[in-house]
DNA sequence: GTCTATAGTAAGATAGAC
DNA sequence: GTCTATCTTACTATAGAC
């Protein structure tokens, strides 16, 4: 064994390597789309190389897929504590749980509007749509069985109406400029929903 | 003048090969999405030529856009036939009216199934998805004024839930195999839609 | 209008030295 | 881990005869 740390520790350059690699993809993405970005521009402006890029990831899609993960993982965190911060303050109403995190995943994306309109604009690599659809609906019904106060599954069409609603709501809020009027916005859709019964 | 009906009439057969070239990138698209389909697939299958493709229409993507167009004319002409008819047995409630214009939309949406969900997977040409949701936003927002029962132009946000969730609700539904099943959803979420109320 | 053959081009991925 | 140079593959679109 010539390498003593190699399982726990990676080397702090190729981890540096690593990150401007994902932040230039991350600036190139959100620039210029996936379709249009070159694996070049992506590593002359990460100051690497090809090689480096074929290095730590499978390729272009990949390095999108990593940026995506991390997204998610970080908006539904923040819902997540939304929610619990909400139950903390002594909200019990499932419907105002679920409000809350969602509130707190739209203002996220607001927060970080380039992103998000990347991933929902429906330019990125084959297959990523279904993806997507996938999660944001899992992630829909996953939350609307707070809604239902019984133990019964939620109702597929209001999941769909749901999942519907949000996924609009990302598009047209990372779309916007005016970050005031988009937060109004996610906030009108947050009542809208919050209107609609579950039987 | 050696051709005297030029202007009014286009022969037969280009007209046939253009038909048949429609049909065959139809099929292709359908089955194999967009980016996968090869030109040459779709005038083998045609029984025609490149060279004619490239007569008749602009390339892949027109052809891809052509057959949008025919899609969402027809939807909407039945749409629009729903309403009328509705209100000819004698329904004056906007709400409902909208909602029979919706189910009507659904219910084509399901009759062709494949085309449906060709256009709402994201497997198109650069930039279609942008034409699509400013559409189907266009879409929902004149018809949610059905809605409003005063002159006052709706709500934003109730217009972005409405839109989403149509077009959630064509993807789900385009996506499943058992129609009746699809025909049960489009119901529930119409439903759903026509419990939500306008301010 | 229709066809065949060809060109153009663009870009993602790999090999192998350092 | 990082780099350069190259490859190779695939496909759309055009040219020009019939």
């Amino acid at each position: 064994m010539t390498q003593a740390h190699t399982v726990v520790r990676i080397s702090e350059r190729g981890a540096a390597t690593r990150t401007a690699l994902l932040a230039a993809a991350r600036e190139v993405f959100t620039s210029v789309g996936f379709a249009q970005a070159g694996v070049t521009d992506i590593v002359s402006r990460a100051g690497a190389s090809v090689g480096s890029l074929y290095h730590h990831f499978n390729g272009k899609a990949d390095l999108y897929l990593v940026l995506f993960d991390d997204f998610q993982r970080e908006l539904t965190e923040r819902a997540r504590r939304a929610t619990r911060r909400a139950r903390a303050t002594g909200v019990t109403d499932p419907k105002q749980l679920f409000l809350a995190g969602a509130a707190a995943y739209l203002d996220g994306c607001i927060g970080e509007r380039d992103l998000a309109w990347l991933f929902v604009s429906g330019d990125g690599p084959p297959g990523f749509d279904l993806i997507m659809r996938r999660r944001v609906h899992e992630w829909a019904t996953k939350n609307a069985e707070f809604f239902a106060r019984s133990a019964a599954p939620v109702d597929e069409a209001v999941a769909v109406v749901l999942t519907g609603a949000m996924v609009m709501a990302v598009a047209e809020v990372s779309l916007g400029e005016d970050t005031g009027r988009m937060r109004r916005l996610a906030d009108g859709v947050l009542q809208v929903m919050s209107r609609i019964d579950i039987p």
